[in-house]
DNA sequence: AATCTTCTACGTGAAAACCCGTATTTTTGA
DNA sequence: TCAAAAATACGGGTTTTCACGTAGAAGATT
């Protein structure tokens, strides 16, 4: 029985980690390594990997969104988020875009191991390191909302530097839908300004 | 002739990964890795390498201030600023701050030697990719202001979410004051909002 | 067909942010 | 030591953000 893994990291570097740590092991193989969410879609489409490591910040798109592309084109394949972000939220965020394990960047190898051959047998496993914050959080009382696209639509305007108004004209909507669209961001995150929306999104991979 | 050379990055993996690139090169030699810039700094303390490689996002300080801490020290190492970031400012940044070399973590094995082994020499390195756009902005005719302790205190604040009214009180400062830095801060770091505040504040670093 | 969500749009008012100044004290550095 | 830079504080004004509403149209889902 072999594993066929397929790595995700914008980081070469992080690639050779991660395949310095698994190369002695027999049942373990990676079969692709990709740096970008586009070049992974397309690798994905002629080869599906049994296990995909992949890390939440890309350089193309959120590590949310390619997780749920592939939980709803490819739902056969288990995908372990692998960063270094302990924040809740991001945690709660790939988990329930199909992520089945979430492992940070500081993890040892024989963890790294354990968290892909239970993935194999489809068994979620969560870094050690953030278990004891996480069961509450991923707990269903602790939904944070999903955003709609709209609602991301504005939100990377407004990390861009746009005001109210000019998120308006580029959409072409009136100033007070740019404005509930930005008092929905608000409340959805669950920040008080504008200084918090940006940082969510910037620190959630949210926006690019 | 030995090079030692240290590295610091937060990622075990990363470093994972520089190691592998540079185990077969018999005239380097990795003395010490560190993964926090704490670390790093009590262990320069006791022993310092010939070359640094120093990632810019570190979880305890931001990699420009580690920089400036060991040129100021520690003349004597070549930091060489290894990360993912490629904006302008950034490199900008971390070059004002000592550093002789500017590599990206999609560089290749033989770049990131020849770095090294430049470094070594006291020879200036910038990863090819990034050279192209690099030399104007470099230029002393671009310089990106210098923020005071006061002022990064205030843009983290900031960032936090806090409200300039806030702001003076945890500072213990007149409002108006606290306004004062935050228009300093808008004009310093050429952002017309508090969301390009933010979003400079975070992509560059500059906190945590 | 009915329902739910999303996107759209509007009103009002308070708070905060932003822009133009001036000016004193403290700290830094050449 | 003397000049420059930084930190402090204030006035007056416009623009933007935030909070509290209501409500119709389009689309998806059941």
């Amino acid at each position: 029985m072999t594993i066929n893994v397929d790595i995700t990291d914008d980081h070469p570097l992080a690639i050779n980690g991660i395949r310095m740590m698994l190369e002695d092991e027999p049942d373990i193989h990676i079969a692709h390594t990709y740096t970008t969410g586009a070049a992974l879609k397309k690798g994905l489409a002629s080869q599906q990997p049994d296990v995909l490591l992949l890390d939440v910040k890309l350089v193309d798109e959120p590590g949310s969104e390619v997780a749920a592309f592939i939980t709803r084109n490819y739902p056969e394949v288990r995908i372990v988020a692998l960063t270094s972000l302990d924040a809740p939220a991001v945690v709660k965020n790939m988990m329930r875009n199909g992520c089945i394990g979430y492992l940070l960047k500081g993890t040892d190898r024989s963890t790294l191991i354990e968290t892909i051959r239970k993935a194999y047998y489809c068994e979620e496993f969560l870094d050690p390191a953030l278990h004891m914050h996480m069961r509450h959080v991923l707990s269903p009382s602790n939904e944070t909302p999903e955003l709609t696209k709209r609602e991301k639509e504005i939100l990377k305007l407004i990390v861009a530097g746009d005001s109210t108004q000019e998120i308006a004209e580029k959409l072409c909507i009136s100033p007070r839908t740019a404005e509930v669209h930005r008092l929905t961001l608000l409340k959805k995150l669950d920040v008080k300004n504008t200084a918090g929306l940006v940082r969510i999104a910037l620190t959630l991979g949210l926006v690019i």
